[in-house]
DNA sequence: CATGAATGAGACTTCATTCAT
DNA sequence: AATGAATGAAGTCTCATTCAT
């Protein structure tokens, strides 16, 4: 049987791992891996319990499916944005930070932070993959645009990890927060992540290119 | 019956509800809320199944427990803290998020976090008395420091909001990772909380103080 | 989807709730609802633990089937009995509570009325469907052909109530005998209510039809 | 220590079990012996659980005193009655079921039948116990009574042991309702026992004496 | 391939019973 | 003798996973 004579049919099948994945990342976002049905995920991506486990051996294969889907791809963007981009290293911050963040933020990968947190301790080779894979590499980008930016006097002389982190951590914190206490009724539109991402970057990178600081 | 007359047994009865708290919050601050076995919980407390629900009526009752203990009282300590304080108000910031949230971290307390954005979602009526009780007193106390702040010229005049959560979203995103990826074997001593808390106030401190920023 | 298409699977899926239900009465009547277990009746049913639960939500509800189901069904026929019966109302009664209770009592919907007596008062929402349902049904019947009786001058003007519970109440206290005292060791044999059921309806007919009644 | 020293609290001593043996009654006859609480049942004797305990071995010895308890007495009352009545067969007969019956009906007593109705299965020595103690006695004593009064012409010669049961049958029925739909809301005072108890003897009486009975 | 009925290990919770006070 | 905190066996119910159709 010719694969093009059902072209639907096929594209169905096909598309299947990945319907499973997005359901199941919706939903263990939103209710943590433990309290998430398996049939809730099939039934969110349109199949039926017993399809799930066709594609994925278990639950917790899902899981690492899902946490192995997102992130990786993102990096590389970023890293192709960096790798192209000529013009200051204050500008360039800006750029990956906004730009790349507002994307991220805006998509369900947004969630995976949420996930991770969650559930890597239930799991500890999540921890070394996530680890080595999202945050090192993500990390290692940013430190080196930094280190740049204070070779080329752009920025002062700062600890470079922390600065980072000082640049990085609160855009992290704002996709938790757009999945747990943001999705709530009580504080929906508490935070609008579109205007904070520029006014942080811009408040960190007034702190970066500081003449000798004020009163220390 | 006076407190006094049945010493070991009073004592141990009062002291119980908070040892299964302490349990609780450690146990659900690893795993997961979902993910703990009550007993586990009542074996960490050094009782038997049975006994926590003497105490708490339920797994979700002994959760909400855990998430009303460890917080309002750590911001009533930062009111007075600032309530108290005469001096600079960058000095009051540096002084506020460093010792306060210093202690904060060190706390099993600090794992209250991780609970909040895990749980919130699954249990609605939590999000609502935590974004009353917890962030919006928080967020309410350190806004009104920055406002002080550009009123007495000491700060640029910056969107409030947005420096408030340039300077605590990543110290809650530290107490996240204390307890996530922090506690995982690839990724210890990945960020030093004690280095990075005052680093990150002197950056930010340093933007907001800054003159007519450079380039924008 | 056909109901022939999967003879087998479905045959059984369809079957099921009837099993259970039996099993269930069975159980529920000898030894007590609160002391019979899932499980047993899952077992008895054939099936394995959770299966029931397939079926039904809970215990509870597994009750509320198994008393909803074996009455009704037997007053309609007792209904049509009595519509369809042309002769005197005497031989009218003794038809019916004959004929249609020794049905019963030899049916294990007999053990109903154990249940019913039992958990009645457990389960309040019971109690008014199984008194307007069955109580007031049946005793309306049976009110009726005495009334009847009585126009037409078969009977002595009795009160008619109390006629029909010197008549009925015995034969459901022969119901519940064979369910308690009557299925145990000592006492089997005890009551033959195939001889009994005629034996009583004939004294009782003696007392309606009498004369003016002898020594009062 | 003399026991007149402590009038007070010895009566209380001594009256426990009795007051543990009523309560335990109620109780178990509201809702069944499983679905009772042993807790239950000594709040509502005024101690707490543990002296339970100290008189009784365990709920199950408990449910044993409870049915002991109640029944022998009250037969020994009846034959009593039956001994020292002259009179006809039948006065004795309305005599002693509507005296004797009647205040059993309005007594805590009447819940026993109820009891040994929903536990007997469960408790196979309880059964001996009760068809021997209990049953067997009343009826020969009823039944010695029918039988006289064939002897002596007052009754036609029906079956004895029949019309025992339809003479006492319809009083226990009495005795489970009053503890079971009969307690419901639904039908609070839907049998009067009071008016039935006489209309039903005098309705047996008429029947036992009747003439050739009309057509059988 | 897809389904969904069935399974049974395992979770939360109850409660008879014990025992230190 | 009386209490009531503690225990842990046992019960109800859930859900990941399997497999006949």
């Amino acid at each position: 049987m010719n694969t093009l004579d059902k072209p639907q049919h096929r594209r169905r099948k096909d598309a299947r791992p990945q319907e499973l994945i997005d359901a199941a990342l919706a939903l263990f976002v939103e209710k943590g891996f433990a309290a998430t049905r398996t049939e809730e995920v099939a039934l969110r991506a349109g199949v039926s319990k017993g399809t799930l486990f066709l594609y994925f051996p278990s639950k917790h294969d899902l899981l690492k499916a899902v946490l192995g889907h997102y992130m990786s791809e993102r990096i590389d963007e970023g890293q192709a944005l960096v790798a192209g981009f000529e013009g200051s290293r204050a500008e360039l911050l800006r750029e990956v930070l906004t730009q790349w963040w507002t994307q991220l933020y805006d998509s369900p990968a947004s969630g995976v932070f949420k996930l991770v947190i969650t559930e890597v301790r239930n799991f500890p080779e999540i921890a070394e993959y996530y680890q080595r894979e999202v945050v090192d590499r993500a990390h290692g980008l940013l430190a080196g645009v930094v280190e740049q930016g204070i070779e080329r006097g752009e920025f002062r002389s700062v600890d470079v990890h922390g600065a980072v982190h000082s640049l990085v951590l609160p855009l992290i914190m704002l996709c938790l927060h757009k999945h747990s206490l943001g999705a709530c009724p009580p504080c929906a539109g508490d935070i609008d992540g579109h205007r904070f991402i520029p006014q942080h970057v811009n408040l960190l990178l007034d702190g970066l290119c500081a003449g000798p600081a004020a009163a220390r």
